[in-house]
DNA sequence: AGAATTTATTCAAACGTTTGAATCTTGGTG
DNA sequence: CACCAAGATTCAAACGTTTGAATAAATTCT
């Protein structure tokens, strides 16, 4: 009875419990391939006794061995955001069946941790590493170290295919454009725009989308209406962004119908500001945001928004992961793929047709 | 130069590279106490050649040695709930100094998962586990498989105590108090309650606090004003249950001037409910949350809510089971805690004094 | 009946570390 | 100059698995 002070059991105990060798028992419950061979009473015997026992296999020796961890390392620029949280779940999703364990790291902005959990990608590991880059780390090349040593890395959010990672992002460019369009389809003519950061990949993109559908339509962007995020580091924060630049916008401005956000929570800063100057949304002012995160769902009025494909944008780059995964196994080079993901306008009480504008705030600010 | 096919360099690589043992170069790169010993100069050129050859220690192996895995389970019942997103913050900030790695695992409120994920703690080796558990798992001797195996277990947001785990959660009842207080300090007297699901430990203790409140001040709860929410799966349902709600009650039912929710959630759903049915937050009604998790601080109006300090709560988890760890490597029997934190009343804009009510929604009911 | 095959089980060597004990240098002391 | 204590380094055995090769026993074939 007397167990070593490891207080867990291990393939010896139940080997000797039940009266077979290490090894047989290991074929049995690890349902090696040679496990064939052996009597289905045995088998029978040794799952019972193991089962009894409380028999749990160490990970650790097992990956030791066989040389695999099981681990997929997600490295998350930030994972409070609510951006990152359906596409955990996607992620989590592709993983499960293929019981891989994903490994989460969230680097909070901030370059200390990010090298740290780099080093422990290394140590634990992982067999491949999703990073998921909305926020830019400005020295990519972090990464190289995991390169090195043949683990294949994909990205969310941003593209560095010209890095030979497979990459997933949303077609921000589109994403603009849908926005636009939908304001201009509302009627709105005079459009103030909330880039996003310089830093921020997806920023440049979304603008582009935003003045082509501009342009469309023939609408002026008054450049006296157009903002831009400052390089932040509190994702979040986005928020109060919004929240300021509301306020100027009331400000010795040229008037405006709607607000154009970078990303959601930019907007919700948006109707916070405009809201505490007495305007109402979408009455006053329409507002519409980018990703269509929780807080933008339960918000009212429900904000209207681009929607990511997320969950399905995270499921997809599990599956990337693992297969790239088999192909190194395999000795095959594993190709490097690139999706854009088509976003999609959701609608809901943010946004109102001009029309329909009570003429409340033209008096107030003529 | 050719490495074997695992692409990782090994301490032999290292060793070999410069000319000494695979020993002496364990001893130095892991610090050990011997490396006292090490002749300075060596120790340098050891950590040089292994800085250059890219050498990372396998934790498999080390764990394996060592019987440590320097790794503490994170297993929360939802992790996209964004009442989890502040407490896991506090646990990494927790861990982080004393280089633990949390393995965070979501079930997804899946019995199916959580078992999965009990296992995987188990053959991980996992060296303590924390439990985020403000959704209940019914049979909660799931963990007995893992109290077996000597690993600490630390509960957050549930009192299990009596089962000798260290607990940690909000004063409810307190929390109840306070929002109570506050609409009653408000002027208000006829309140509408949603009470949270029976299945949810914080449910009852936070009933009683309101009950508490509602006695000191004079108020009587109109039972035809108290609902209760379903045993959902999906936390973030309890919007929807918040819009049904607000509905029934706008429906042949003693009128109302504030509502008291269960949590931020379904507070934020009777917002929508109310104010799709023509009513205005606060001038008609007041509304009154629980959590202060993110949506409820950038939705407008800000909504006034209970605060839980989840931040300090997972930075105190994190702690706990550290010490228990050690405790338990010393052989000591850690002991059980118990800390229930003060809830914070946070006032914002969803709730008015009733003075400043408009006579529009009396009408509207009469 | 002996050889060849199949079925059932075990041996023993790895996987990459760590670490108590052992070895081999030194330089210092009596 | 033999002896000892540090000082510097290495040996070798573990940690708990997996797995190719070996063995032993039962079956089938010629």
């Amino acid at each position: 009875m007397g167990r070593p002070k490891t207080g867990h059991v291990k393939l010896l105990d139940v080997a000797s419990a039940c009266g077979y060798s290490v090894s047989t028992v290991s074929i049995v419950l690890s349902e090696a391939p040679l496990s064939r061979n052996v009597a289905a009473a045995t088998r029978e015997r040794i799952r019972k006794v193991a089962q009894q026992l409380g028999y749990h296999p160490d990970a650790h020796a097992r990956s030791l061995r066989r040389r695999r961890s099981q681990t997929i390392a997600v490295l998350a620029y930030d994972l409070s955001d609510p951006f990152c949280t359906p596409i955990v779940r996607g992620i989590q999703a592709g993983l499960q069946p293929v019981d891989y364990l994903p490994l989460f790291m969230d680097a909070q902005t901030q370059r200390r941790l990010f090298d740290n959990y780099l080093k422990m990608i290394l140590e634990r590991r992982a067999e491949g590493v999703i990073v998921i880059a909305s926020w830019i780390f400005e020295e990519t090349n972090l990464l190289a170290d995991i390169e090195k040593n043949q683990v294949p890395i994909i990205m969310v959010g941003r593209d560095l295919t010209k890095r030979r990672f497979s990459s997933l992002l949303v077609d921000n460019e589109v994403g603009g454009t849908l926005a636009m369009q939908h304001l201009s389809d509302l009627g709105h003519r005079r459009i103030a725009v909330i880039r996003g950061p310089d830093e921020l990949f997806d920023s440049e993109p979304r603008w582009k989308g935003i003045r082509r559908a501009a342009e469309g339509a023939g609408i002026q962007i008054d450049p006296r209406l157009v903002f831009q995020l400052p390089n932040r580091i509190d994702p979040s924060s986005g928020f109060e962004g919004g929240v300021s630049f509301a306020k100027q916008m009331l400000e010795n401005r040229p008037s405006f119908s709607a607000v154009l956000a970078f990303d959601d929570l930019t907007a919700l800063g948006v109707v916070r500001g405009l809201t505490e100057a007495g305007l109402r949304v979408p009455e006053d002012c329409s507002v519409v945001g980018f990703d269509d995160v929780l807080p933008a769902i339960v918000a009212t009025p429900g904000m209207t928004t681009i929607r990511q494909p997320l969950r399905e944008m995270g499921l997809l780059a599990a599956q990337w992961s693992v297969q790239a995964i088999e192909a190194l196994e395999q000795g095959h080079k594993s190709p490097v793929h690139l999706h854009r993901a088509t976003p999609e306008l959701v609608i809901r009480r943010s946004t109102a047709s001009v029309a329909a504008r009570r003429s409340r705030s033209e008096a107030k600010r003529a």
